[in-house]
Parts: C-alpha cells; structure tokens; sequence
DNA sequence: AGCAGCTACGACATCGTCTTCGAAGGAAGA
DNA sequence: TCTTCCTTCGAAGACGATGTCGTAGCTGCT
C-alpha cells in the first residue's frame, strides 16, 4: 500500500479513502491512485483488515455429511448467496459432532469466522451450541432447537408430511407403518406430526400405526423395513411413510431383496426429493424440500444479522411440493 | 494478550514463547501462563496471526458443481485431511467458471488462501490457472492441463475405461457406442484413449465405432443415447460405453421411456459409481472412483506442498476398480 | 481585505501477534 | 572473588490496513 502511495505521490491514508469510499478524494489523484493501483497489481492484505475491522467476511458451515446430497445442495446454496454477497464460507464437516463445535466455538471467537450456519445430522447438543451464539451470530438450517429461538431457515416438513400421508390414504390404505427420523431431531418430531394429523383426518387412531425410529440412514431403511414388514397375514402394512428418501431406497432395497413388489404390494414415499428420487425403479413419490433454497435463505439470513439488517426473527418457512411418482398404488384387495 | 501476561505477571513475548514453543520458558512461568490462557478462556487472534505470519492456514476448494455427488465426496475428502491437520477450507463454486478463477487469484494474492484445490468441471483456461501457480500452489484433482506439469491427484481413468469396455466387449458386443465427456477434458480423453485401446485388443477398428461427444450430464446422456441407438436394424449398437455415470444415466432413461430393454436389448455402463449407480434398475455396472480418497490426497499433496515436504512431482495414479452389476449383458441374436 | 467555514489530505496511533535484540540473573571455571 | 558464558525474559518494532485528528488551502461572505 505504501509503495501505492509513493507511486501514486499521495499518503497511505489517501489510498485508504479511495478503497473504501471513507473519505472525500479529489477526482484527479483518485484516478492517480487507482491506476497506482492497477500498475502495482496491488491487493488488500485480507489479514491485515480483517484485524483491523474485527470481521474476517468469512462465515462458517457445518454439514454433518457433503455425501447426502440433501446436505451438498443446500452447502451449494450457501456459497452461492454468500459468494455474491462478496463473503467466503469455510466448510466443516467433521466426523464426530463434539469436536466440531468446539473447533467452531473456538474458531468464532478468534475471529476467522463472523457466523455460522448449521446444519445438524444427528441430535446437537443445545448447550454448546448455544455457546457458539454467545460469540457469534448462528443460523440453523432444518432444524430448531427446543426451547431456545434461534434463527432458523425451515421447510414446511410438517405439511409436506401431512399430505403425502394424506395422498398415500387416499388411495385406500388401512395399514400403514411409519418410518421416522431420530427422535431428537426436529425434522423428524415434524414429520411425525404431520403423519399423524393425516392419519387422524383419515379417521385412523394414530395411535396404533407402529412407528419405528431410524436414524435418515439407507441402511436403518432396509432394517425397519424388514421389521416392519415381517408380519404375515393381513395385518401386515401395505404403506411405508419413510421420514426421508435415504431410508426409502433402503425400504425399497428390502422389498426388492425379498421380492416384495411396490407398489403393487406395498407402497413406500420419501420425503426430499433427492435427485436420484425420480431415477428409482419405481420412481419414488416424495416431498420436494428446496434445498439450495433453504441454503441461499439461510446464507442471507446470516449475512443479514451480521450488517444488523434484522433480528432473526421473522422465521419464514419455506414451502414443500409434492412429487407424486410411481411408488404408491391403491393396496391390493383382500387376499 | 495483554491480559493474559498480566494475569500470569509475566511480559507479552513470554506468553508467546509458550504458545509457539518458540523459545525457552521455565516450567513454572510456562504454567502460570497456561493457568492464565485456560482462565481468561483466551484464544489468539488469528487475523493478526496470519498478518505476522503471512500464511492464513487455509486453503481453497473450487468445484463446479456440488450437486454432482463426485465433488462433493472429493470435497469432503478434502475437508476431513485438511481438519485433520488443521486447515480451513473455503469453498468456491462458483456458477461461472471464469469469475472464478480470478477471484481465487484475488483471493491467493490477498493472501487469504495459502493453495487452491481445483475441481474442474468443464474446460478450463490453462493460462488463468497458470497464474493461479504463479501466486501460490495449486493441485489440480483429476485434470491435468497439458504441457504444464502441475501437481494432480489423479484416478487410473485410462485403465478403468479399458477394463470396463472389455468387460463389455467379453459378452460378445460387436456393435458399440462411446458416449464420451467434453473433448478438452483430460478425464474425458483418458476414458476415450482406454475404451479404443480395449476395442483394439478386441479385434474392432477402434475408428469405425461412433464417438458423441457429451457434457457428462444427464440431459447430454439421454440426447446422445438417443441418437446413438436411432438406426434401424441390424447396425443399431448394442452396448453403450457411457463416460460417466450421470450421462448413463441419461441413456437409461432414453432407453425405458422408448421401451428398449436394457441389458436385454442394450448394454450400458458408466463411470464413476456415484452412489446412486447400484440403486438403479438395472444396477449399473461401472467403475469405481475412490473420490474421497481422491480429495484426501489432494489435500494431503497440497499441504505437503506447503511445507516444503514434497515437489508435488511424484504424481500417483490411485487404482479404480470395476463394478460389474446388471446392466450389462451379452447381445441378443441376429434378429 | 480579513475572517469564518469547509474540504481535502497527511501524520500518527492502533488492531493483536510475532520476533529480534539487549539485558539481567545465575552458574561455572579460573 | 571475578570473569565469562548461557539461560531466560522484557522492551520495542514490524506486519498492513483503518480511522481519527489536525492542518493547510480554498471559497465566500462581510
């Protein structure tokens, strides 16, 4: 910067103005500077002003696993809208949650990192996530800790839910089994709940359709599916509510496995709309979660708290569509 | 900093010695200054850090596109080595590949960014990336850009091509089509060179079977199989060799929405073994990438680099390994 | 013409850490 | 006991940019 200065015949602080608009330049050395500027290739040292300004434009995210292409997407959808934002976004996708947010606490607080977005896999633990916005702004993304009112960008899960269920009873199905998330994540107490409302409506007793807790992973979908299919007789299912299309393709791997046929014999929905959702054999009915979507918002959310834009509260929700595809048929009649 | 000596009533640089291990401290003051740091719960500032320093301990990950299951699992190889030796990755995906680069050469001058990690996706400017080189090191991840010997981590593309086409060619095809990646990709040719080198051995005129040329996407393997498999009669091939998975992809699903029955009616493999390739109908038979491992080693390569551990001239080929599955059998009979 | 007010610019301190250099203290040898 | 060397520590400057403050110069008004 100093031999900008020298080259352009004015201070350092002169300089200084002209980068950041700080302050009044005469329009004549202004173009001196900057055609200094252009000569010397010079570029700001990001180090330096990030020490000076305490903000490094850097945000962190945390995705528990970039292979769950749910998680890759709304990762895409974060860089995207921080990118034009001029921000740079670190990746995080550590192996064992414990240390990623202490890592992440301990990154906030020197400084490389003015916030965080959040995407949780597995059950997060609220009290050191709530360290981490004690030193810095934090957004979730799918997920919202009890009690606590964090900033959040959420899908409509619980009505996406809903109406899948409802299309999958419409069709005729008495006997369903549910396929649920980890009790402890939000994502997946929504969805439930919305499985229910459905099958309420319907006139059924909730109460009595077996839910059984995975854990969003294939291979828990090929387990429960297994269990919840080794019933003989009538009483055995003849639809699977799968709490996302991971564990579906697992359901689906099953009955395969055991040639079960869907959906003549039983029929099975997602919940995501992954890519590959549409290439199954048969194409699996599910619900759409705009998931660079809900990355971009949740980028701009957090971009939006750091200039002070907002307060986060004005949760929006964003929407779900229904894909219907080929998974889901009316059951086949008695017998 | 300051208040972390006072506390432990020593100076500034002895708190610093500790830290870095960068000069001899007693153990008692050294554990005083311990006691201090744990109690003020003080971390260092690492913009100032880095300022000192002039390195940012992070290093740049450019992909084109997340959604495509490959990067991202070479993305999170990256992350995890990186972590593991405790480096930031920022993340470029950019959406114009030539923005791109000449942010990332901003950001390496800036030095925000010690060494890039780049993906590329669809042809890139060699003289760009050169300059990229000229500010700090790059490695490429399967790419190579030719009669420029940059660092790459690279995957046996070449013999991978060569196995899976005489897998193909052992059925007893005589009739097959090459549905090959963009011409200026080094993958794309690697993949190319080894199916004509099996066609070779197999007795064929490697020239006299039809290469398209594609995007290695889905739409550019539905389009391409369809003008592929659009002659009549007895000339119509009866393998596809897909250059990658999402483009076979492409030609499988040209295929069921036209009725031709595959393997029965044509062949199709892939390349890469995303991990949807074995959730299809048929299981597609392909070849293995290890993309993780990919991304592990390119990340270990460049902060070797940066060490000054290696010259990044020791470029090893990582092994691929075929997947044999249902999509591929012998060809019916004449009529 | 002289003074007030304002604009444009430069000097300088600062951010938090690293690092060099010099000094003080202790130990060992003469 | 005195000198010498080595260990250990503290003071101070540098890294590169930001921003405050003070000043010089100009305009416009009385």
């Amino acid at each position: 910067m100093k031999d900008v200065a020298q080259h352009a015949g004015v201070s350092i602080s002169t300089v200084s103005y002209v980068l950041n608009d700080s302050g009044p330049v005469a329009p004549d050395r202004r173009a001196r500077v900057l055609d200094a500027v252009r000569v010397l290739k010079y570029t700001p040292n990001e180090s330096a002003r990030s020490l000076k300004r305490r903000s490094s434009c850097t945000i962190g995210l945390v995705v528990p696993d970039l292979a769950n292409q749910f998680f890759a997407l709304v990762a895409q959808g974060v860089e995207r809208a921080a990118s034009a934002r001029d921000m740079l976004v670190v990746l995080c996708a550590p192996e064992a949650a414990a240390v990623a947010e202490s890592v992440n606490a301990r990154l906030l607080r020197s400084q490389r990192l003015d916030g965080v977005i959040y995407l949780s896999g597995a059950a997060t633990s609220p009290s050191s996530l709530l360290e981490l916005t004690r030193v810095g702004p934090v957004v979730l993304v799918d997920e919202q800790i009890h009690g606590f009112d964090l900033p959040a960008v959420v899908a409509d899960g619980r009505r996406g839910a809903r109406e899948i269920a409802r299309h999958v009873l419409e069709q005729g199905h008495r006997r369903v089994a549910i396929i649920g998330g980890p009790a402890a994540l939000w994502t997946a107490q929504q969805r439930l709940a919305g499985y229910r409302e459905a099958l309420a409506a319907a006139g059924h007793d909730p109460d009595e359709v077996p839910v059984l807790v995975g854990d969003y992973h294939q291979p828990s979908g090929f387990e429960l599916a297994a269990r919840a299919l080794d019933v003989a007789g009538p009483q055995r299912p003849t639809a699977l509510l799968c709490a996302n299309d991971l564990m579906a393709v697992g359901a689906l791997e099953y009955c395969k496995s055991v040639g079960i046929r869907v959906p003549e014999e039983v029929s099975i929905v997602g919940f995501d709309d992954l890519p590959f959702a549409q290439l199954l054999t048969p194409r699996l009915t599910t619900v759409r979660q705009p998931a660079e979507d809900m990355g971009r918002q949740a980028a701009t959310l957090l971009l939006d708290l750091l200039e002070n834009k907002t307060d986060g509260c004005d949760n929006g929700v964003l929407p779900v569509s229904l894909q219907i595809r080929n998974s889901v048929a009316p059951p086949a009649g008695p017998g």
